[in-house]
DNA sequence: GTCTATAGCCAGATAGAC
DNA sequence: GTCTATCTGGCTATAGAC
C-alpha cells in the first residue's frame, strides 16, 4: 500500500524536524565550530550523509535554528500579558518559566551566535531582530502598572527591564543544571532587585 | 656586545609573556577549538612556527592561562579583606572591581572550561581548585559581620553568597562591553539583592 | 632565534551503491 | 531514501633555510 502525496512529505517533516532537534542539542552546548556533523548525525540516529538531502549546509542547519530560537524568545516573553495577579506576580511566574523551561537550548544558541565570530553573517543579522529594546517594549506595561500600584522599584523603567534581562540572560548562559557548584538562585532573591523597599 | 645568560633568560620570559597575553586575548573569546595558532601568533606579531619554541602545543598554551586565571580569581577575592569600610561597602567595592577589571578575559576562559567538552582533561582538572565553596568560604566572615551589623539580608549565608557569585558569573560571561543593547547593570542595582529591605 | 614550506590528519560535502 | 566511501580544504605541528 503505497503512501499518498501528502503522507509523504509529511514523514519528511518528521526527519526534518528529528534533524533539528538534534542539532539544537549538540549546537546550544559546543557552538557552531565545536559541532561536528557526525556529532549531529549520531545524536539524530542516522547517518551523516543523509543531513545534506535535508540541508544543503552545517551553516544551513544552524540559521534555521537561530530563527526558532529569537521567534520563541520573543512568544515566550509575550505570554506575561496572558498570566493572571499583579505585576510583580506575573513577572516573578514568568521568570520561573524562563529559567525553568528547556527554551534554555535556545538561549545558548543566540549567546553563541552573539558572542562567536565564526557564526554566517545571515544569523548574525537575524539577531537584531532579537534586540533589548524589542524586550524592553513588551515588559514596558507591566512594569508601569507595578511602579504605580507600588509594587517595584522607582527609577527608569528602561534601565529596570533591562537589568532585569542582563541578569536573565546571564543565567542561563551560565548553563547551570550541568555545571557542578553552581545553583541557580531563588527567584525570590532576584526579584528583590525589582522590588519596592 | 655579547648578552650574558641572564639577560637572555630575561629576553625569552618576556616573549613568553607576549605570546600568553595574545593568546589569553583570542582564547577568552573564542574557545579552544574556536581559536587557530595562526590567530594568536598575529595577535603576538610573530610567526606561526616560532610558537613552537615556547609551548611545545595549543594545549600546553591553553593550560597555562587556565592555570593563572584560577590563581588570579582566588586572589582578586581575597582583595576583599583589606578594603576600607562596612561590610556592605567592602561587598560593592569588590563587585564595582570585579566587573570592570580586565580580569574578564580570565573569567572567560574559565567559563570555557566549564561549559566546553573539548578542552584538555587536565583543565577541567584544575578548574576544581576554583568550586564555589572556595569563594563561600572566602566570602563568609564579610557576610556575617553584614548580617550582624544589619545591613545584610538575613537568611542562609552560604546562598546569599552563591547566588552572588552566581550572578557575577553571569553578567561577566556575557562579555557585555563587546555586546550591543546589553549593558552592566548599576551594581547598586545588584545589590539590592543582598541588603536588608 | 626566527621564518617559510610542508607533512599528516581531520572534518565538511559529494558520489555512487543498494 | 538511506548508507558507505571518497574527495578536498584547512589547521596543527615539524623540518629545514637563513
Amino acid at each position: 500500500m503505497p503512501l499518498n502525496e501528502e503522507q509523504l512529505q509529511q514523514k519528511r517533516d518528521e526527519r526534518r524536524e528529528q534533524i533539528l532537534s538534534a542539532a539544537l542539542k549538540v549546537f546550544a552546548r559546543r557552538g557552531l565550530i565545536g559541532t561536528k556533523m557526525s556529532m549531529i548525525s549520531e545524536e539524530a540516529g542516522i547517518s551523516q550523509g543523509l543531513m545534506y538531502r535535508y540541508f544543503t549546509s552545517k551553516d544551513e542547519l544552524f540559521i534555521t535554528l537561530v530563527e526558532r530560537a529569537i521567534q520563541g524568545s520573543i512568544e515566550g516573553t509575550k505570554q506575561i500579558h496572558q498570566m493572571p495577579g499583579s505585576p510583580l506576580e506575573k513577572l516573578t511566574r514568568l521568570t520561573e518559566i524562563i529559567l525553568d523551561e528547556d527554551g534554555q537550548l535556545y538561549f545558548l544558541l543566540m549567546h553563541q551566535v552573539r558572542t562567536s565570530d565564526d557564526v554566517p553573517e545571515k544569523a548574525k543579522a537575524l539577531l537584531e531582530y532579537a534586540s533589548m529594546d524589542v524586550y524592553v517594549d513588551m515588559l514596558k506595561p507591566v512594569f508601569e502598572e507595578g511602579q504605580k500600584n507600588g509594587e517595584l522599584a522607582e527609577g527608569d523603567i528602561s534601565e529596570l527591564i533591562s537589568c532585569y534581562f542582563t541578569v536573565i540572560s546571564g543565567l542561563m548562559t551560565l548553563n547551570i543544571p550541568k555545571t557542578q557548584g553552581f545553583q541557580l538562585p531563588r527567584v525570590e532573591l532576584l526579584m528583590r532587585m525589582f522590588t519596592r523597599l
